[in-house]
Formats: structure tokens, sequence, C-alpha cells
DNA sequence: ATACTCTTGTGAATTCTTTCACATATTTTA
DNA sequence: TAAAATATGTGAAAGAATTCACAAGAGTAT
């Protein structure tokens, strides 16, 4: 099969979005035209991602809503859950600990870590705030699938390489420097400045 | 001048937090390679990045850190401030008020607006809290250029309605539902739902 | 001065992504 | 049961983005 896209991914969880919300909404079947109107897509576009992975439609009548949504949900991998630890329990780990969305689509937060004494040894939103220290011995320990990072950004490469040393294979980092994994590890950063420059630079070219 | 696409704009942002580690650093030139390798691009897509928008080197040599940092600066936007405002005092809008990088970049939340009337007119590190009823007075008042979206997903589209209502023209979202934003709007989103199922994506169709 | 090295800037070639367009399959209508 | 309507699935076309490859400019060594 051919390397699938980045930019499909994406869609297939929008796409995923949708029909959940189709779903409670109890609509029962759905064509590319509607699903890609909601998106800003192309109806085109729309039945291509799909076609990657296989033919889930009828033709004349569309997709059935609930089928195609888990059908998705495996190519995904949103059908089983995903052990998940989170370094750095600051503004940001916090947030995220505390986002509950998280654990119901299946990537449960199994540890956190800090290497702050005051918060080590603490409940934090019913988590145990574990001692950095001990990061690779607990990652293996407790079978951790994927790790995100939310220390200092200074701090970042040094954990990260902890993380990859312990075996985890995928990363979510929100630290703003680039970071260097081997090959074999998909490292994804939400890079919020970056963001921002998107806008500022569409203010600063807008054609008047 | 031909429409620079998205992917360039954000390798200009990475292109630049680099040269502002070589500016600390003292490094004084660097090559289209170098400041490839650090990012994992290819040199060439350095230099056409970079040729939309002039000639920023000097061939046999390389370019000047300091004035090409400069340059992106004033391509992204980055030379001047920018009067920034955040719906939502919740987890997310609580760690984005307290991270200081982004006014050190020229983002300055100006103002922050909840619905919590435990909130409101709390001050909340530094600043007021703002009800978001005044919305659309306040951010003309203030001459707001962006806006911060992180309300609940369900409250967001209403948010986002008033604020393109205000005159707001770019607007950065932290909700996970798709806003709609008419045509000369800026609306970009940051999912972190949807950077997690790459991540299960990659476990689960990783090749052995 | 001249040769040599280095690295940019950029058309052309390539690769990747999106859109088109239509044969095909299914449902609906009559 | 046949015709009309609808919408998929997919090669082929078009469009974008990336990479190639090299002429040309600039510095360095001899
Ligand atoms: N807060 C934001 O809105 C925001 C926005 C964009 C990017 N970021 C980035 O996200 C990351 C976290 O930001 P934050 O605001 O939550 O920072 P923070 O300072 O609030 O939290 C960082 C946490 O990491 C812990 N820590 C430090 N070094 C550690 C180590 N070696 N091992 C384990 N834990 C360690 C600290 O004790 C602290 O609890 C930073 O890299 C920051 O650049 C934050
Ligand atoms: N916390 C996370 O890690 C996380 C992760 C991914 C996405 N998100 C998204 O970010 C958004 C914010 O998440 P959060 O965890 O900070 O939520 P939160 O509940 O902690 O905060 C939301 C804040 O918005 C305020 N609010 C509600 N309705 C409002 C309205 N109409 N006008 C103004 N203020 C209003 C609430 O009073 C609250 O202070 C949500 O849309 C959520 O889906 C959060």
């Amino acid at each position: 099969m051919r390397r699938i896209s980045e930019s499909t991914i994406s869609r297939l969880s929008l796409y995923y979005r949708t029909l959940e919300t189709l779903q409670r909404e109890n609509v029962t079947t759905i064509s590319s035209g509607e699903l890609a109107r909601s998106n800003k897509f192309t109806p085109a576009q729309v039945r291509k991602d799909l076609s990657f992975f296989g033919s889930f439609g009828t033709r004349g009548l569309g997709y059935p809503v609930s089928e195609l949504k888990d059908k998705i949900a495996s190519i995904l991998g949103l059908c089983k859950t995903w052990n998940v630890a989170l370094v750095g329990v600051g503004n940001v780990g916090s947030a995220l600990v505390s986002y509950k969305e998280f654990q119901r689509q299946g990537f449960i937060i199994k540890k956190i870590f800090d290497n702050d004494l005051r918060k080590i040894g603490k409940n934090h939103k019913g988590i145990l705030v574990s001692d950095v220290k001990n990061l690779n011995m607990e990652l293996k320990e407790n079978k951790i699938e994927m790790v995100i990072i939310a220390v200092p950004s200074s701090e970042a490469q040094k954990v990260v390489d902890e993380v990859v040393g312990a075996g985890v294979r995928t990363i979510l980092n929100f630290a703003t420097t680039n970071l260097k994994v081997p090959e074999n590890v998909v490292l994804r950063s939400v890079n919020m400045a970056m963001e921002l420059e998107h806008l500022s630079y569409a203010l600063a070219n807008q054609k008047r």
C-alpha cells in the first residue's frame, strides 16, 4: 500500500469528529459531499482519502455513519487504549491531566513525572506525581507507549533522550525547541508560537 | 508575487527560532545546508523558501544570521506588537496567560474574558478578567487584532461569531469543534487530539 | 592575477497531492 | 420491471510542493 500522507491522517481525524457528532444526532448515512462541506474539503478528497483504506460506501447512497466511524477508529488506532505518560506537571501539563476527553478517546495518562520536589509524591488531580529520576524504569514497568513532554524547552531534549532510551516510539512535544529523535521514533510537536506567527503573517501581509 | 504556501510560513517560523539560537551563540553566518540540517529540511528547501521573499545570502558564504533573522521577523510580522485577547480563562487559558514567551515575541495579551462570575473582576496573573458580555465593545475599544479561544467546545462557535462581528480578522482556537468563519477571517486551530491520533496511527500501523 | 572553493539563487525536473470526470453500482420512482 | 436519480470508487489530469542541478557570484589561496 502506498504510504499515506500526513494530511490524509489529519483529515481522517476531522471526519471522525464529524461522524461522532452525526452519530449523536442519529444520522445513519452521509455522502462524501456532506462530509466534505462540514469540513471545507471537496467530496473527491473525502472519497480519495477513504479509498486508500478500502471501500466503505454504497453507491447511490453514501457512507453508513456508524460503520465508517468505527472503520476510521480502527485505522487511527482508536479501538484500543494507549498507555500515556506525561513529563512536566506545570501549566501545560496540568491542563492536559485535567482534560478528560483524552481518556475518553483511549489515551490513558498512567503516570506523570516532574523533577520538582514540592510536586513529587503529591497527588495531582488523582494521579501521583513520580520522580523523573525513575523515568526509564517506570516507563518500561508501566508499558508506556506514548509520552507527552511538557517541561521547559531547555530540559526537553534531555527528557526526550531518556524517553527514547526507554523504548518509547511516539512522543508529543509542547516545548518550543527542535528536538532530535532517531528515525524510528515519531515526534509531533504542538507549536503555539508558530500558530500565532501564521496569524501575524496574515495580518502583516493582508491584501487591502 | 505568487501566493506563499502555509508550509513555507511554518518553516520560516522554525528558521527564525534556529536563527535566534545562533545569534545567542554569536554565530554570524550560516549556510542553507546547516540551517536545513538543524530542522531536517533540505538546503534547496531553505533557499527556495527564502527566495520567495528576496535574496538575503552571499554566494560562497551563506546568510548573515542577524540580518536574516530580522528579515524573517519582518516577513512574519514580528517587528511590531499585536493586541491579543483571550476568551476562556480555564486550564488552557491560564496556561497561556502565564506564558511570558508570547509577550516577548510581541503577542501582548491585553484583555481576558470569561463568563464565570467567580472569575470576572478578579485578577488573573496580573490581568483583570472581564465579563464576556462586553466582548464586542471591549475588543473594539482595545483595538484587539487577534483573539485566542479557550472556551469549552460547545461555546466556541458562539464566541467566534461575536469576535468576527467585532471586526477581528485572526483567531487562534483551542476548542475541538469545526468552527465556521467568513472567507476574510484567518482561523487556526491547535488540535491536540489530532496530534495524539497521528501518534496512535503510527503505532497501530507501524511496520515491524 | 588566476585558479580554486564554496554556496547562493533559480529554472527545470520530479514527486506528491488534489481535483476532475466518468463508468459503475445502488436506490428510488413510476 | 424499467427508467431516472444519486453517489461511490478510481484512473487520469491538473496543480503544488519539493528537489535537482548548475550557472554565477564571492571569498581564499597561491
Ligand atoms: N504555557 C503555555 O501556554 C505554553 C505555550 C507554548 C509552549 N509552552 C511550552 O510548554 C512547556 C511547558 O510550559 P509550562 O508553561 O507548562 O511550563 P511550567 O514551568 O509551568 O512547567 C514545567 C514543569 O516541568 C517541570 N520540570 C522542569 N524540568 C524538568 C525535568 N527535567 N524533568 C521533569 N520535569 C521537569 C517543572 O517542575 C514544571 O512543573 C515549555 O517547554 C513551554 O515552552 C507553553
Ligand atoms: N485542557 C486541555 O488540555 C485541552 C486539550 C485539548 C483541547 N482543549 C480545549 O480547549 C478548550 C478549553 O479547555 P479547558 O480545559 O481550558 O476548559 P475549562 O473548562 O478549564 O475552561 C473553560 C473556561 O471558559 C469559560 N467559559 C465557558 N463558557 C464561556 C463563554 N461563553 N464565554 C467566555 N468564557 C466561557 C469557563 O468559565 C472556563 O473558565 C476546550 O474547548 C477544550 O476542548 C483543552
